[in-house]
DNA sequence: CTGTTGGCTTGACAATGTCAAGTGGCGACG
DNA sequence: CGTCGCCACTTGACATTGTCAAGCCAACAG
């Protein structure tokens, strides 16, 4: 079982830690522990935390970034689903959400993957702004609607995972 | 000499970390080391790392609304004189500066004092903004000038610690 | 069969935060 | 005057963590 390589043991093992006890619990040994692996071997992975982190990040603006598209694919009113798959995001993957936006965390801008896919999430979202909006619109205009979108999906699911919503389901 | 309190002592000694080695070097038993006492001292006085860095905070929020309010009392111009106020502090207090505006490092609002400090700061710049503008100005729009005011000079004091113009003089 | 290479383990070490107990000076109080 | 308690600080021990160095071993090439 679990024939997957190593790495993503560590990354869900991660992820599990991040849930359960929070990010500053997160050390590499408790990582390679949960994974059932001696405390050296997820550094022929990932040089130190903020790297398992990135990973995470990453993960997760890959799953946003699939929403996205598909909510692009859909005949759904476009600005309604968006801010729908964005709380589902972070209501699925608490873990991978709650680091994304930690750039203290995980140094998006040193680890490059972790950034190119955080570009491709506001991408797709820009896509979708663009479709919905009147088609004469400036690309700065546009740019702002896109990041009013993110900021109003990004509050309510904040507010969802870790403040005074959380006791009621997602509408 | 130093007949001051340990507490001080501490301070002086972390600030001298931050300077030299950086923020990532300061521990408690380093603190302890170079103020000369027990590994166990400095909890005395500060439950964590994260107090300490707040009392640095607040140290250098303190001097800068002092700064701020000498130039209210001076007959300088007063947005001119504001801007150099910000820089000066930032080049006498170096390793204060970089403490005060990294929340993830201090978290202000965990600790009241500090983020009261912060509050007189900016209180001071609102009054001197509110001084220089024309007097029918409504309340919002002082707000606007005090924050723009200082972006202005966080972000040229920011240039002039770690930026490329560290090798010039202040003008 | 032998050598090498990659993926993981093992062992040791210094540093850190933290719990528990100890020390010593000093003022209050009988 | 004594002694009692308190305060500021020390001392010692321990578990955890990151890190360096070396070792193991299956797979694979020659």
């Amino acid at each position: 079982m679990s024939s997957d390589g190593l790495r993503a043991k560590v990354l869900a093992a991660a992820v599990d830690i991040i849930d359960k006890e929070g990010v500053g619990s997160l050390s590499m040994r408790e990582v390679a522990r949960r994974a059932g692996v001696s405390h050296q071997a997820p550094y022929h992975y990932f040089a130190d935390r903020a790297e398992i982190l990135a990973s995470i990040a990453q993960e997760g603006f890959i799953t946003l970034t699939e929403r996205f598209h598909e909510t692009l694919a859909s005949d759904r009113e476009p600005v309604q689903a968006c801010l729908s798959a964005y709380v589902h995001v972070a209501l699925e993957f608490p873990g991978h959400f709650r680091v994304m936006f930690r750039p203290e965390l995980c140094a998006l801008e040193l680890h490059p993957g972790a950034e190119a896919a955080a570009n491709k999430a506001f991408d797709a979202l820009f896509q979708l702004v663009r479709r919905v909006a009147p088609s004469d619109i400036s690309p700065d205009d546009a740019m702002v609607w896109a990041v009013t979108l993110w900021s109003q999906a990004h509050g309510v699911a904040t507010l969802l995972i870790d403040g005074p919503l959380r006791r009621k389901l997602p509408p």
